[in-house]
DNA sequence: GATCATACGAAGTCCAGACTTCGTTTATCA
DNA sequence: TGATAAACGAAGTCTGGACTTCGTATGATC
């Protein structure tokens, strides 16, 4: 592979993932084709149709999220949890079509973004255990309620910072197994 | 205005909410006339735009929705400010556009659907008022956090109803004074 | 039951946006 | 530095879906 295409292909990748992450994937393609620099035909050479751009973008974003959730196995398990489900939330805001696609990933999809999904969820499922065995989370909630409220608190991204804090202290003081942090 | 017109309209209004609640604000306006038994002209002529029926079904549902907060609030506090998030919350789930709609009914649209969305908020904050002052909802919690996780959990579709519940209990345990209802 | 404004649907127009074609440019490697 | 395969973009095609036109049907009123 060319040294060109290659580069062509990440920008290509890192623009499409902030402007579907702006617009959901309604966003058109020859707008990621404009802001990455490329014709369009760069963009439909790179991956054949938007769904498989999509995937693509969904592929990395849930490959990233899960390297960064494994990476926090060695912190406190408290801490690690409650600051990685903290910083997915706060993350995802501009991620619309990311927040979308988490939801039903596990679903239709069938393809590598399930996979990659399926993925990020044993991370977190492997987060969760370790706080629970730490004392940090309430021992009988389990993964699916859990991976639930993590995509329901980072699809809810119209509001400000403030008030998106106030409403993660309530839900952490939910799983709590004593006080939230 | 003539009596067939009218009934048009109101099953045009009930098949509308019903496809957009499955398929989102991306179905076709055809699916709606086809499914309400009419052609697309008759559709157009009652909505000038697809926006404004969309806009028509939502306001409607809004008002509903306030109207069943407010109608509660002859119950018992807690029992009507739980109930209602419940309610609200499992109802949703085949009303994506619904969801959707919540989210940034606050905001851009500025027209008839935004003002009835207030109108639900403040029935919300009437409740939560009243619970507060029951004792059944922690004091320190106000509306938009409160309002944020509603409409969080309701954008939750993809879940069975089961893992809907569990994730539910520990929102409503974060919310409560003292225990989960 | 005759009139006619109201309401209807079949068959359009029109445009945005996904995807292709094809002649040109350019990185790579001998 | 020339050969060549890889990569590129301008200018298409084509389809789906929003919205219109216009001739026909029908509920309301007398």
């Amino acid at each position: 592979m060319r040294a060109d295409g290659q580069a062509n292909r990440g920008r290509i990748l890192d623009v499409a993932e902030e402007v579907f992450g702006r617009g959901g994937e309604s966003a058109s393609t020859e707008e990621v084709a404009r802001l990455a620099g490329v014709g369009i035909a760069t963009v439909f050479r790179h991956f054949p149709t938007k769904a498989a751009l999509l995937q693509a973008v969904l592929v990395r974003r849930f490959d990233r999220l899960r390297g960064q959730a494994e990476a926090l196995l060695e912190d406190d398990p408290g801490t690690a949890f409650f600051g990685f489900f903290r910083h997915l939330v706060t993350d995802a805001p501009t991620k619309i079509a990311i927040g979308d696609a988490l939801l039903d990933a596990g679903g239709d999809d069938g393809g590598e973004a399930a996979e990659a999904s399926l993925g990020l969820r044993r991370a977190v499922g492997a987060l969760l255990e370790r706080a629970q065995q730490a004392g940090a989370v309430r021992d009988d909630v389990e993964l699916p309620e859990v991976y639930a409220l993590l995509v329901a608190m980072s699809r809810a991204a119209a509001v400000d910072d403030e008030t998106k804090t106030r409403a993660l202290a309530i839900v952490f003081d939910g799983l709590a197994a004593t006080a939230a942090p």
